[in-house]
DNA sequence: AACATGACATAAG
DNA sequence: CCTTATGCCATGT
């Protein structure tokens, strides 16, 4: 449908990281049009409907540390999957000098 | 309808 | 390095 909200957006762009790669939530609202969105990109995440493809677990800050509870109880799915994908960690966060997305290479 | 909250980022002091 | 303040949008109450 053409009515795009900024969750739309911000949906297609987290679609677009390759497997085994990252992007700071910065970088996924600038790509989306408005850097400011940082903090929707968050909430729409957050939101994140069970039936859209959007591996949000590839969105990390732009410190590489994963969202706030992320470290509970072992169940951090989030680092689970991109240990999975062969991102690697140092000091607790994604090593973003070697991982994190740069859509300009390609 | 108004207010508060939230997977963040940046600037300023 | 730390605290505050501002920006942005959608949700829940």
């Amino acid at each position: 449908m053409g009515g795009q909200n900024s969750f739309d957006k911000i949906y297609e762009v987290v679609r677009e990281i390759p497997e085994g790669k990252v992007a700071a939530y910065g970088q996924v609202a600038e790509l989306a049009g408005n850097r400011r969105w940082a903090r929707v990109v968050g909430y729409a995440l957050h939101a994140v409907p069970d039936t859209a493809y959007v591996p949000w677990h590839r969105v990390v800050t732009k410190e590489g540390g994963l969202y706030r509870g992320a470290d509970r109880d072992g169940n951090n799915i989030q680092a689970e999957l991109l240990r999975a994908e062969g991102v690697e960690f140092v000091d607790g966060n994604v090593d973003m000098k070697r991982f994190q997305w740069n859509k300009r290479l390609f």
